[in-house]
DNA sequence: ATTTACGGAATGAATATTCATTTCTGAATG
DNA sequence: CATTCAGAAATGAATATTCATTCCGTAAAT
């Protein structure tokens, strides 16, 4: 029924008129914040009248959650497809914290969006649970590396989490204000320390790791 | 009328009632965003009319900025004064993280308004300078710590800065988020993985001073 | 020919700011 | 002391501005 749908060039070019608007509204949105943009400036960005944004839209407020829903399953979908989050090594750490960067350098207006404040006001119950799809798996990857004894068990997983998500967006934020610049180098050193803070210290098993990448 | 307030000059009155709306917009901002936040819940909260706020602030950007200013000042003081940050030791870390923990504590509102996003659009160049009179001292600790064989080389200091100020910011953004609940035992072990992130891991025989000061 | 999509001026609600008026303050005066 | 009074401070209704949303004439699609 939705297959038959989508395939009609009409509702092709809605779909990709749909999608502008997103992209656009996205790009303003992280630009200039969310109470602080008029609607306006997201259709001239778009390239369409504001009456026709919303036709595709209910109101700002849905538009919001849109982008949101949008770019939290990007970040997601980049994230954690094709991998193995029960399988926690050293090397998926390394992955993960790649595939964050290739995320952040790609597509930074999405990644500045997410780490907005202002937009929790606006979600619906449906936007926030999205929030839950890439904690909870992560949350689960920490448990099963502390059973394992590669990362340490002195801190509380959710704990974990918050710190290494932090410490990473607070790199990108202080790029992101010229407070720093960050060649590749600078990067693996960010990631390493970030390990250094989560990975147990105690058994020897997991000191001994080449450095050649 | 008491004898305390008729003794009281003119000019103090007024610098006491310019407070209280300074704190009262605190409140309010830290509660409802920037943009978010008609004016006139301020002047409510503050007790006060909206003429009256408009007498002792020029306009909502100008009161803005001057939240800003004051708490980035309260925090500078509560975290810098009596320390003597060009000799860090694991100690002065300790400190510092303490500090910095009584404040997020005492003062959330400030420390939340401190780190929303959108105040960014409204600073003037003279409020974004205030900004740097807290990293500044906190790069040369970092500097010192470095040569002195203490914290790791491989961090550039304002790269380690960011980590730690990130990190600390991811956790208590989580707690306030109601993602985690944080204990006494939780805060001590997230300072010691912060610890773990940006100190000195080499052996001692790489530790040799060849720097000359 | 009929339907659907589009654009952007028009609309009204929300909001920042002003200003005419009232209230307060405290020094001077009798 | 009580009273007066000029200037400062406070007020909130009135005004100007901004912004989300709607509406309708026109263009495109079917």
């Amino acid at each position: 029924m939705t297959a038959a749908a989508t395939a009609t060039p009409a509702s092709r070019r809605e779909a990709q008129k749909r999608d502008t608007i997103l992209r656009a509204a996205l790009k303003v949105f992280a630009e200039s914040g969310l109470h602080g943009t008029p609607v306006p400036p997201i259709a001239a960005e778009a390239g369409v009248g504001v009456g026709t944004l919303y036709r595709y839209f209910d109101s700002k407020e849905a538009l919001i959650n849109a982008v949101f829903c949008d770019a939290k399953q990007r970040l997601q979908d980049h994230l954690l497809s094709d991998l193995d989050l029960l399988n926690p090594s050293r090397a998926l750490f390394d992955t993960l914290w790649a595939r964050l960067t290739t995320f952040a350098r790609q597509d930074p207006e999405s990644f500045q969006f997410l780490e907005m404040q202002d937009h929790h006001s606006y979600l619906t119950p449906h936007s926030r649970s999205q929030e839950q799809a890439l904690l909870i798996p992560l949350g689960m990857m920490v448990i099963v590396g502390q059973r394992n004894g590669l990362l340490g068990e002195h801190l509380k997983p959710d704990l974990a989490i918050a710190l290494f998500w932090g410490a990473f967006v607070g790199v990108f934020k202080a790029e992101r204000l010229n407070y720093l610049t960050l060649d590749d180098d600078d990067l693996k050193r960010a990631r390493d320390a970030c390990w250094f803070a989560i990975a147990n210290h105690n058994t020897p098993d997991n000191q001994h790791r080449d450095a050649a990448q």
